[in-house]
DNA sequence: ATACGCCCCTGGTGGC
DNA sequence: TGCCACCAGGGGCGTA
C-alpha cells in the first residue's frame, strides 16, 4: 500500500500523538507476518517512553528512551489506527499489534495481508539493520543527485520502471510513484536503464523530488484502505495523472490521432501507466 | 553481478 | 447467491 509519501504521513501522524509519551500497555496478537515478530516486542514496548522517529524509505523507526527501537514495515495493507483506549469493545480484525499510553491513546497496527513487518533494532546502529543495510539514498535527501543515479543506472539493462522500483538504487519509490515520477519526465516505463540520456536523468531526478513532495503534501495517496493514522484520507490520488488512468486522455498530448492515451502495460507482474506518445 | 519469475496473504470487484 | 479469475501502495529469495 504505502510507499514513502505515506509512510512519511503515518509516521507523522505517529509523531504528533506518541511523541513523548509513556507506553502502558503493548499487546502482539500474531506474530506471524512478513517474518516473525520478535517475541520480546510487547515487553520492550511496555513501560518505555517514545523518544523520537525517523523515517528511511518505506521504514518507521519509532526510538524508544534507554530501550531497542521498534521498526515497522506496513507491507501493502498495513495501517496504524490512532484512537482512545476504551474506544473498542472488541479488537477490529486483522490489528495485529495494540498499544496503549498512559494517556489514553490507543494505536492499533492493522494487517490483513500481513506482508507488513515489526522488528527490534539497535538504536545505536541503526543503518545496518538486514533491512536497512542494503538500501540506496532517500530521493528527497542531499545524497541522491543526478551524478548518483547516472552512476546505478549506467549499463543496465533493466526497464526503468524496475530499476527504480529496485530499492537499491533509490529508496521509496512504489509502483504509483514510479509512474508518476517517469511521466513527469517524460520518460518511458520500458526504456533500458542504460539507455537514458544524462539531460534525462537530470529530469528525473527532479521530478522524482517533485512528485513526491507534492505527494506528502497531499498526505498520500488514498487508494483503497490507506489512510493517515487520525483516519484522514490522503488526496495525491486526485492528482494522479497516470496511474490508474488506462484508456484515458494524455494531458500532455493533443489527442488522437496523435495520441491513443494512457495505457497500461505490466512489468515484472506489476502494473505500470504511460503515454507513449509523451513518454518515447 | 544481473535479471526474472515466484511467493508470501487477504479482500474487493466484476463476469458468468 | 455462488464461484472464479484477476487485481492490489512490497519485497525477499531462488534460479539461470
Amino acid at each position: 500500500m504505502p510507499e514513502l509519501p505515506e509512510v512519511e504521513t503515518v509516521m507523522r501522524g505517529l509523531e504528533a500523538r506518541l511523541l513523548g509519551r509513556r507506553i502502558a500497555r503493548a499487546e502482539l496478537r500474531r506474530p506471524d507476518l512478513r517474518w516473525k515478530v520478535p517475541q520480546a516486542l510487547p515487553g520492550v514496548l511496555q513501560g518505555a517512553r517514545v523518544a523520537s522517529f525517523r523515517r528511511r524509505a518505506k521504514y518507521i523507526l519509532m526510538r524508544l528512551e534507554g530501550r531497542q527501537s521498534v521498526l515497522i514495515h506496513l507491507g501493502m495493507s498495513g495501517r496504524m489506527n490512532l484512537g482512545s483506549v476504551g474506544q473498542n469493545e472488541a479488537p477490529p480484525a486483522h490489528e495485529h499489534l495494540l498499544i496503549e499510553t498512559e494517556d489514553g491513546t490507543r494505536l492499533g497496527f492493522v494487517d490483513p495481508r500481513r506482508f507488513g513487518a515489526l522488528d527490534l533494532l539497535d538504536p545505536a546502529d541503526e543503518d545496518s539493520h538486514k533491512l536497512l543495510a542494503g538500501l540506496g539514498p532517500e530521493p528527497l535527501g542531499a545524497e541522491f543527485t543526478e551524478d548518483h543515479l547516472s552512476r546505478v543506472l549506467a549499463g543496465r539493462h533493466t526497464p526503468m520502471k524496475a530499476a527504480l522500483l529496485d530499492q537499491s538504487n533509490v529508496a521509496g519509490l512504489g509502483n504509483i510513484y514510479v509512474s508518476e515520477a517517469l511521466f513527469r519526465a517524460h520518460i518511458s516505463p520500458q526504456r533500458r536503464a542504460g539507455d537514458v540520456t544524462q539531460a534525462e536523468i537530470a529530469l528525473l531526478v527532479a521530478a522524482i523530488r517533485a512528485t513526491l513532495t507534492e505527494a506528502i503534501a497531499a498526505g498520500g495517496s488514498t487508494l483503497r484502505d490507506y489512510a493517515q493514522p487520525s483516519g484522514e484520507l490522503g488526496y495525491f490520488q486526485h492528482n494522479f495523472k497516470v496511474y490508474g488512468r488506462a484508456g484515458e486522455p494524455c494531458e500532455r498530448c493533443p489527442g488522437p490521432p496523435g495520441c491513443a492515451g494512457i495505457m497500461r502495460i505490466v512489468q515484472s507482474g506489476r502494473s505500470s501507466f504511460y503515454c507513449p506518445t509523451a513518454q518515447p
